[in-house]
DNA sequence: GCAGAAGCTGACCGATCGGTCAATTACCGT
DNA sequence: ACGGTAATTGACCGATCGGTCAGCTTCTGC
């Protein structure tokens, strides 16, 4: 039998521990992520997760990676398609879809991007939200407008990232991923489809 | 002389520790604030914070504990006023005025409170949290409804907190607090007092 | 002047951290 | 069956962690 087609029940080691890693990064932070507890919880030994990954710091990347490059797409197709209004509706649509398909890698790199600048993937992160902000407020902005901004992006954001530090725990509430998106989607509009200050 | 009126150059060793202490815990994290390095940055010895307070975790509650209480009274006087027009519009502006007040206490335990976990004083932080979502968004609302109320105080707590993160090192833009203040309060009006649910 | 409390410190402890390395096992094409 | 590569592991390293302790200095009440 060639290579492709893996059996089902076989999942690749790196993609394992990818995972089990987000989900200690997201959790308990990653400072307070060991290597040894990454490794338990997949079942490996910590050694070969430094097979896999070249250090905790690749791990981090492999990680948050491919969510910090979706973030940088969409800020790129939003700054390059204008900001009106059928321009913002678009992008908040899209920037709805990225935060729940990536709540996780968000979750981390938007609560510790503070607290681990320095490492080069964080500094990507970092300066795709300060791009983000600086292109969503151009130049001429009232404070009030600014905040508008600021606001829904970073209500929607935490909302969202938050729910899993004081909903999950408690007794299951599973609303339902459309339910919340279409809401997102309908408080996102409502603050940035209507301000006064809209550039006509 | 009497023990009272302290030489105003002498500031209490202890409470320079904790404010050297709560800037570390709110800039790196808790986890990766060293008793070594905060000792270190207030200029004592490590020992000295030991003596000061009982353990790391004593450090993080005089650091944050005075302003979990002040959400705490925030959330009581909000519960025991009732819901209407105007009791939200006094809450906004008392919570606006906490957030600003309390920046580096919220900034640390709302980003670290999923991490830190079974840590008493956060446990306390975010049992005030839940309690502030739980009765701001009574039994009965919509799924949208519901949304506003966590963008909008989600939002607005982030913003001033993550301000931090990506505004304090890129050229110094001071935007007066007054401002800030006045621009936060419209755009939380905007959203929590003109929504059509409301409760007559 | 002196006893004692308060403040402060360096030396030290066991545990754990991220990371290296050599050895072992599992797998695969030939 | 065999050789080579990939995968996995335990032993080990230096550094740092939070915390303890005995001892040193400084201040204060008498």
């Amino acid at each position: 039998m060639p290579t492709d087609a893996p059996s089902p029940t076989r999942v690749r080691a790196s993609d394992e521990l990818r995972e089990v890693a987000l989900q200690q990064f997201a959790t308990v932070g990653f400072a307070a992520s060991s290597l040894q507890h990454i490794a338990d919880h997949a079942g490996y030994s910590k050694s070969s997760v430094l097979y896999h990954y070249a250090s905790k710091e690749a791990l981090l990347e492999a990680a948050i990676g491919p969510a910090i490059d979706r973030l940088e797409t969409l800020l790129r197709e939003f700054v390059d398609g204008g900001r009106g209004q059928a321009a913002r509706a678009v992008f908040i649509e899209r920037f709805v879809d990225f935060l729940l398909g990536n709540r996780l890698a968000v979750h981390t790199f938007v609560n510790q991007g503070q607290s681990l600048r320095g490492l080069p993937v964080i500094e990507r992160a970092n300066t795709a939200i300060r791009g983000l902000a600086d292109s969503i407020c151009d130049e001429h902005a009232t404070i009030a407008e600014q905040m508008r901004f600021g606001v829904a992006l970073a209500g929607a954001t935490y909302t969202l990232v938050a729910g899993a530090t004081f909903l999950d725990d408690d007794d299951a509430r599973p609303i339902a991923d459309d339910d919340v998106r279409d809401a997102l989607i309908t408080v996102l509009s409502e603050l940035l489809l209507t301000a006064d200050g809209l550039p006509d």
